[in-house]
DNA sequence: TACAAATAGTTGTTATGCTAACGGAAAAAT
DNA sequence: ATTTTTCCGTTAGCATAACAACTATTTGTA
């Protein structure tokens, strides 16, 4: 492979997840979600599992600890969601929406998955094939196998 | 197309692109460059085509402006970069690199390289086609035309 | 010419990503 | 049983991302 050619991916891929970023925000925004799309993440992950410790929601979520903890505790200033401590290790907390959050789960999951197809107009459902096996190898192929 | 199936592009997306970000970072530590990597993307596209106002390399880095002004913050504290008014418009500035910076770039830019083409393993040119091409469409699906 | 609109760069604010470090608690080792 | 190690959650610090607001300057227009 020659390499001046890849010099580039970094940048496609970077500026591409900003902008997918950046266009649900904008969505959220004007449909008036009141929410980050990283903390819908988290909220969604937590409602299709419930009742995690942080560790776990921050595994799933695919972010670092202290970052969840941060977005946690956003989530609890707006009553989204609720910390209880574990029954049987106290280092641990369980996580889990409150009745508020889950209505607004349910409240905004179909918009959202609604505006999210947009990405994909005038690709083919092989494309999104090609799309996680690229990038999923990508992926495997930078991180660390000592863990 | 089933919603349902896409409902993960996003974080897909968003965990690769910081995967190999934070890979980057990492190597870049090791080898003691004492740059980010934003910071060096930044630096790679000032060398490529020199003397252009914050403006114009914010639209080459994909960044916007206040994020710029920072970096090249950061990189004139460094002494890797200059900041020179420009001839005609006093509204701007022009930007070049410092011949430490260009020094630095020749040092730095092979290894880079070398460390980039990692991402690739097990991936053909043909699995780079198309991810340029799904994402570059996926960009431009999301990018407002009205621009 | 005078005034309104647009442009360039910066600063402020909030949220996130990453690393390091810290305190409390559990598990492992001796 | 005590010590050491590991683990969990949090906090702190720095850099980046996005947006709004501000100043200075230039351009467009009446």
């Amino acid at each position: 492979m020659l390499t001046e050619k890849y010099n580039q991916y970094s940048f496609i891929l970077d500026r591409t997840a900003r902008r997918v970023k950046q266009f649900a925000q904008t969505a959220f925004a004007q449909n008036n979600f009141d929410l980050t799309v990283d903390q819908w993440t988290v909220m969604r992950t937590l409602h299709e599992t419930a009742a995690m410790t942080n560790r776990e929601l921050a595994e799933m979520c695919g972010k670092d600890q202290p970052t969840l903890t941060r977005i946690i505790d956003l989530l609890i200033k707006k009553g989204l969601v609720e910390r209880a401590s574990h029954p049987s290790d106290r280092r641990c907390l369980t996580l889990q929406l409150t009745e508020s959050g889950t209505t607004k789960i349910n409240q905004i999951a179909p918009k959202v998955a609604a505006f999210r197809m947009q990405a994909w107009e005038n690709l083919s459902d092989e494309d999104f094939t090609h799309f996680v096996r690229i990038l999923d190898t990508i992926y495997t192929n930078l991180t660390n196998k000592d863990e």
